[in-house]
DNA sequence: TTAATAATCAAACGATTATTTGACCATTTG
DNA sequence: CAAATGGTCAAATAATCGTTTGATTATTAA
């Protein structure tokens, strides 16, 4: 009976230990990072992370086995997502852990994602002062879909994909913050350098949807266009 | 340079992969829940988890190297503890989300730690009132160390491993509510049994000093008697 | 119906992991 | 000093993991 339970302690730790399973791998990490950002097809996932489908979809089957991720068939694709808004914030919490804990991820968050000309250090309270203000636009340079799943209120959606091709219709009359999918986004960096090689007085935010989120403000979604 | 972002962003995530390693093994999760308890030497952890000292070690390694614990050599003793109470604070919530997405989970906690007669819903807030009537006692089953690092106000110290010995200095004229070291913990389900075994009116707690924490309510520290 | 697309699976590989055993080193105690 | 204790290390093992390749299934489009 005592061994009974001792084992019923160890399938709860076992079940957990999934859980580690599921951010044991950079490349699992990258996808729940993708995921937190709104649902995707295992396609989309494997495009986003550069590996080849047969890869993600092996670490795809991992994360559903933790309870994680959820996928779901819809005709031919499997729509992956998170299983509710507290995977976000647990991967939120390890990351601010991680900024916390190891040095050198603040050193290559300093060197890498600081920029200072093009980066704003606006807080997420600070900058919804900001664009309340109306003094400056905020663009988001998501897809749309992740757009579409949910953006920060008055955000504009300029997805860096075809941002060469859209960036006319920007009004250069206001400054201009970017934002895209978090502190460690390379679409932030790439988006906003772009903007500001064309003249425009674009900063990228520090942070993201989920950040925004976390922080407890209200969130904007809008029904897809066509 | 892009590429050069890109595999700084994959240093992020291979450092935060470490954490997700950390977790990823049953053994070690039991290891860090011991350790947010407080304190423990490599020793005692390989005694407390039913392993090699060897093998403790090198779980206590990857512990190590992943950041969220750290150990510290004094005399022939190799102290380890959580990196901080955020390390903690990250497994509750790993342990919270498991009990929310995992089914398995709550069918275990209900069958095997939930007992009714031995076991109180009390939750850590209606706890605290019933601490402060008076009407009973809380004794604080774990280990003298894990004791003074921190405890419930006003709990007294009867750790289980010498319970039998000491049973007799409480006092049979109040309510007795029991508590060690958290929802899925052996101590507390055993600890209680024996004081119910001797006519003691004992009800154990579901939670432990981590979710008293948790809460925001004040903790108790002693200084070590000897 | 056929062709194309999305996803998984199966086999295979090299790499990594968990655990045991026994040796080893550092520190303290007798 | 020698003996005992606490901890790590090195080698060996069996098991598991990550990725590639190519085949296979399900669904949709032509």
């Amino acid at each position: 009976m005592k061994d009974d339970i001792a084992s019923k302690q160890k399938a709860i730790y076992t079940l957990l230990s999934k859980f580690g399973d599921a951010f044991s791998s950079p490349q699992r990490i990258k996808l729940i990072s993708l995921l937190s950002q709104g649902p995707k097809s295992v396609d989309q996932l494997a495009a986003m992370t550069q590996q080849s489908k047969a890869a993600a979809s092996a670490h795809l089957k991992v994360l559903r086995g933790s309870g994680l991720v959820i996928g779901e068939k819809s005709g031919r694709h499997v729509w992956c997502r998170l299983a509710n808004d507290n995977v976000g914030l647990l991967w939120l919490a390890m990351r601010n852990l991680g900024e916390e804990l190891l040095p050198e991820v603040r050193e290559i968050v300093r060197d890498y994602f600081e920029a200072p000309e093009s980066s704003s250090d606006l807080s997420v309270v600070a900058a919804k002062e900001e664009l309340n203000s109306d003094r400056s636009y905020l663009i988001d340079l998501r897809t749309a879909l992740e757009y579409e799943t949910g953006h920060i209120p008055s955000a504009l959606n300029f997805p860096l994909g075809n941002l060469e091709n859209s960036i006319e219709q920007i009004p250069p009359d206001r400054d201009i913050f970017t934002y895209c999918r978090g502190p460690y986004c390379l679409g932030a960096l790439e988006g906003t350098e772009l903007l500001r090689n064309r003249g425009l007085p674009a900063k990228r935010l520090r942070f993201g949807l989920p950040e925004w989120k976390a922080s407890g403000l209200a969130v904007e979604k809008s029904e897809p266009i066509e």
